[in-house]
RNA sequence: GGGCCGGUAGCUCAGUUGGUUAGAGCGCACCCCUGAUAAGGGUGAGGUCGGAGGUUCAAAUCCUCCUCGGCCCA
């Protein structure tokens, strides 16, 4: 008693309201986020929150598959998270979204891996029965679906995952075959040759995204190739009657496409030249080239990068005759090597379609240019002149028009023609009946009957490998024994490689299966398509293609996030050639197809394709590995009559029909067709949105998807792209053990993720403080709403003093913007304006505001507290139900365990719909007056400022404000409430000064009513006595 | 090599049809508070808007070139 006497101050602090709860400060999130997750495992949440929205309008955003192979990387985690920011903001405004997660498990890259067990083990793999091989690429897919689907629930992503769906399943491969089939009894597939991506070290085609470009060293050569006749260019036919030679000059990168060369092809408006060149061995060549790149053959075959001006004519021709590439047209040329076979070889003439035989004479004659080492043709190695293949070597090689690709960028303006090994080759063949020879192998070996460098020969090998084609190498041995090489020389430039083995890859012609683009779809798929102001809907297509159709549903009926994907995807599916879908692999959905032996046609069948299904139906895709097939053919047909199609699918065809078996199949009832979004990286537009589009577009007339949404890469934190040979790369799983899971979904929604965008440790950091803010005002939150009494304090709108209508009105703006963000899937807007919101309107102005009346409007004798704190508390409790909601979706376990805190007994948050904000709480007159209000309080703080740091006042209370408050719309106790201040008087000048009023002890206000400091002002007076 | 996209404070992002002194949040510095306390409040410093030209009364914004990065294609 005595000691309490003596104190100056009664100590009032256990008189006054503090926030109090047990939500800890420290999230403390990489430990308690496992447990809120076996909650939510253990709880059913996803099926539960199936029941609850069933019924409800769906939306259906449908995974696309990631492969099943290896820890999920950043991306995957960026991806994921983005799905599911989707699907739980949708299902947050009450609608069905369910989520079924899928993975691609078909393909070379797990083959591969199987195929490297074996190596290591040294087992054959053509020893080991196809169904023990795919059995164990199933078991290794098996693996890593089950690794990644615990590292995606960790992060957080909600779905089905005790049912995902997986191309590998029975039910899939069933249902890939029998796309596969409606393609076939369309009439929608054809096996055609075509030069292709071919990896001779897998020794199997490869699909574009399987390619990758890196920087080798190839070699480049000048070949020079003798005209024979050129009846349409007078310059050559000149020099021919004098008895001179010419040659047209060729360059290339790939030395070993010479032997299966079948044609040159020229520019027509490409001027072109004869020069004179010295042979190595000294004697002048009359040489063919663009004018233009005269001077780069030179420099080639100085070995130097650059020739002086001056230099040029030194061997050159200083009126050298020059013409128009179109007078080439009709000419005719030799190959390099045909003097070989054709000097102990009667000449056979040309086989493609009756040319004139060309002087014997001529081709009998003694070479003019003998080569260097003088051995002449009779000692090239690798020539099997008995060969009844030599006469290839013999055949002339015709002048065609490639004006659309021969450029005088590089080489010699004259373009070698190799059918076998390139695009345009090809294409320019095949228009003039010029066709594929496969000289070159699956191994990238030429034919053992092939006449030069046979398989089999000592100096044979493979095209990819660097020795064969080196200038020491024996195809530049030969052709400078030939006397035809004018150039060897290393090259350095971009070459495509495959992403699995990193082996150089080359263009070769093989039979392949083909989805056609230009060929008019039947009728019934055409007009399955609904498209809204489409074509086909104004009548326009008749004989719609696949490509039509495709290009129809980008341009009119799909919506693109953002805009620019439709331009892309457009632009891509108008360039691109026929779909390759065989693959000479094992580990895929077979083409399960009987070729005719005769005909060539592939059985049409519904009996027989009925008969596969089902045996896919009771046995997956090995049935047809294993299959009788017989059996399968029925008693119509003899089996001897057909070839059996061992091929199988490419991947990217497996992935492009999950639309088909997870949205319409029934095995997930509550999907539905088409899919509401597709949602993917960018790369994507060449993958599984453009398989996902023609297989539909093929089969239905129609885009599998409505939306499709776009994400860019992530790149570290310097904007450089992820690698691991760069060392940049960012593991997902140790920021969720470090920090947490709901870091990285914030870092996922808070970048714009329609750009590439980076992460590194200071943008995770950022994306911490952010959060911890986000967290602490929660807490705020939850301690301010402690005991809070609904039934006595809640208050009704229009009882609400102004600021409290105020903040509603703010809270509906933001529910505005947050929905219109959902519908827009833009994210990053969404967590700023949540963000925003909470440290500006929040914290730093309402509860900094309205921190005196929570803590000190209630006690004994109003244990309600005053009208003004009952606003408040209502108005933090509306703040909290709609708050806790926007943020569910990202921070999913920290929303959890805010709620959770708050309702013990209560089910998720997951479950709950988005908040009910009153639209009528918009009220633009109390906005215009609080914002202006707002700037006051600014002012007022910028002026305070140099008291406080000259130490004349600490606290914002302690300070007296002189202000013009004429046309202020509040009461001067209003405005020292809103400005945390002692008092403010009128005046036409700001000032401040301090108070001269002593300081109540309870609420440490300093105003007029506190008779003496640490006495009690009248409200806190009456709170505590009545 | 070709096509497309992008480069705004240390970080993440806004910047409408060209129009005052280019904004926000976070971080940072300093100050206050010590009753949201490993929190809270305040004030402030940071940007020649990738670079160089050009159009215009006026350019982060339009045009050209260059540069860096990314995606796709070859």
């Amino acid at each position: 008693m005595s000691e309490q006497t003596s104190s100056e101050t009664v100590d009032y602090k256990d008189t006054v309201f503090l926030p109090k709860t047990d939500f800890p400060m420290r999230a403390g999130l990489a430990n308690k986020e496992p447990g809120i997750l076996a909650r939510w495992r253990d709880e059913k949440l996803y099926e539960t929150l199936r029941k609850r929205r069933a019924g409800k309008e769906k939306f259906i955003l449908h995974d696309g598959p990631p492969y099943a192979n290896g820890d999920i990387h950043i991306g995957h985690a960026l991806n994921k998270t983005l799905k599911d920011l989707v699907v739980r903001t949708q299902s947050l405004l009450g609608k069905d979204a369910p989520y079924v997660p899928g993975w691609d498990c078909h393909g070379l890259p797990i083959e591969w891996k199987i195929e490297e067990q074996y190596r290591k083990k040294k087992r054959n793999k053509d020893e080991v029965p196809a169904s023990e091989f795919r059995a164990e690429c199933r078991s290794y897919a098996d693996n890593w679906v089950n690794v990644q689907r615990e590292q995606f629930q960790r992060l957080g992503i909600m779905g089905e995952w005790d049912k995902p769906y997986l191309t590998m399943d029975y039910s899939a491969e069933t249902t890939i075959v029998s796309e596969l089939l409606k393609f076939a009894e369309n009439g929608q597939l054809y096996r055609g040759a075509k030069p292709i991506m071919w990896s001779p070290v897998e020794k199997t085609a490869l699909a574009e995204a399987e390619v990758e470009y890196e920087d080798v060293t190839s070699t480049q050569i000048d070949v020079a190739f003798e005209i024979i006749e050129a009846p349409n260019c007078p310059a050559i036919q000149e020099l021919i009657a004098k008895g001179e030679k010419v040659h047209a000059v060729i360059w290339t990168t790939t030395p070993w496409t010479i032997p299966v060369n079948q044609a040159l092809a020229f520019g027509a408006d490409i001027n072109y030249k004869i020069v004179r060149i010295s042979s190595l061995s000294g004697c002048a060549l009359n040489c063919v080239v663009a004018s233009e790149l005269v001077l780069g053959l030179q420099q080639r075959r100085a070995g130097i990068s650059e020739l002086p001006e001056g230099a040029v004519y030194e061997i050159g021709w200083p009126d050298a005759p020059s013409f128009k590439g179109s007078q080439l047209a009709g000419a005719m040329a030799k190959h390099p090597m045909a003097d070989a076979f054709s000097s102990s070889l009667p000449f056979r003439g040309g086989t493609e379609g009756g040319d004139e035989p060309h002087a014997p004479d001529q081709i009998d004659s003694p070479h003019p240019n003998p080569s260097p080492e003088g051995e002449g043709l009779e000692h090239i190695p690798s020539i099997n002149r008995d060969s009844e293949l030599a006469e290839f070597f013999t055949r002339p090689r015709p002048f065609l028009d490639g004006s659309s690709f021969v450029t005088t960028d590089a080489g010699t303006g004259l373009v070698h023609m190799a059918p076998d090994h390139g695009e345009d080759d090809f294409d320019l063949c095949k228009a003039n009946g010029l066709n594929p020879v496969f000289a070159v192998e699956a191994d990238g070996v030429y034919r053992a009957d092939w006449a030069w460098l046979p398989r089999g020969d000592a100096r044979s090998g493979s095209v990819i490998n660097k020795k064969f084609t080196a200038a020491n190498g024996p195809i530049c041995s030969d052709l400078r024994a030939a006397g035809a090489l004018l150039s060897a020389d290393d090259f350095k430039h971009s070459y495509p490689h495959s992403w699995r083995s990193k082996a150089k890859i080359i263009y070769r012609c093989t039979p392949q299966w083909f989805v056609p683009m230009d060929t008019p779809l039947p009728e019934h798929v055409r007009n399955d398509a609904e498209g809204v102001g489409s074509e086909r809907a104004q009548g326009k297509g008749v004989n719609l293609s696949l490509r039509d159709v495709a290009l129809d549903e980008i341009r009119n009926t799909v919506r693109f996030v953002p805009e620019r994907g439709k331009r892309r995807l457009e632009s891509m599916v108008e360039g691109r050639p026929d779909w390759v879908l065989s693959r000479q692999r094992a580990w895929g959905v077979p083409i399960a197809l009987y070729v005719n032996r005769k005909s060539g046609d592939y059985l049409n069948d519904p009996a027989v394709n009925a008969r596969i299904i089902a045996a896919f139906q009771a046995g997956g895709a090995d049935a047809w590995f294993d299959a009788d097939h017989q059996t399968l053919l029925g008693a119509d047909h003899d089996l001897a009559d057909y070839e059996v199609v061992n091929d199988i699918l490419d991947v990217w065809f497996d992935s492009g029909c999950t639309h088909s078996f997870v949205l319409e199949s029934g095995n997930w009832p509550d999907h539905q067709s088409p899919a509401d979004l597709y949602l993917e990286g960018s790369d994507q537009h060449r993958g599984w949105f453009q398989s996902s589009l023609l297989e539909s577009c093929g089969t239905r007339g129609r885009a599998p998807y409505k939306a499709v949404l776009t994400h860019g890469m992530t790149l570290d934190k310097t904007g450089r792209k992820m690698s691991k040979s760069l060392g940049n790369t960012l593991d997902p799983k140790k920021v969720i053990n470090a920090q947490g899971a709901d870091i990285l979904r914030l870092w996922a929604a808070s970048v714009d993720f329609t750009e590439d965008h980076r992460i590194g440790d200071e943008i995770l950091k950022t994306v911490s403080d952010s959060y911890r803010k986000l967290r602490n005002t929660f807490r705020y939150m939850l301690g301010a709403l402690a005991d809070y009494d609904a039934a006595n304090e809640a208050t009704a709108y229009d009882d609400l003093p102004e600021l409290e209508r105020y903040i509603l009105h703010r809270l509906a703006e933001l529910d505005a913007g947050l929905k219109q963000a959902v519908n827009d899937f833009a994210f990053g807007k969404y967590v700023r304006a949540i963000s925003d919101f909470v440290n500006d309107d929040l914290s730093a102005f309402f509860f900094d505001i309205r921190k005196d009346c929570l803590y000190c409007d209630v006690g004994p004798h109003m244990p309600h507290g005053t009208r003004t704190r009952c606003a408040y508390r209502t108005v933090v409790n509306i703040l909290f139900e709609a708050l806790t909601r926007y943020i569910a979706p990202v921070l999913v376990f920290t929303a959890e365990e805010i709620w959770m805190t708050r309702y013990p007994e209560g089910e998720s948050v997951h479950l709950q719909e988005w908040p009910d904000v009153d639209s009528g709480w918009h009220n633009a007159d109390l906005a215009d007056k609080w914002q202006k209000l707002s700037t006051v309080r600014q002012t007022v703080n910028e002026a305070i400022e140099p008291l406080r740091r000259e130490k004349t006042i600490r606290s914002s209370l302690e300070a007296d404000i002189v202000y013009p408050l004429a046309d202020l719309p509040v009461t001067p106790d209003e405005f020292a409430e809103l400005c945390i201040i002692a008092g403010v008087s009128d005046g036409t000048e700001i000032a401040v000064t301090k108070t001269t009023h002593h300081k109540c002890g309870r609420c440490w206000r300093l105003i007029p009513d506190v008779p003496e400091d640490g006495a009690l002002c009248s409200r806190c007076d009456s709170v505590l006595n009545g």
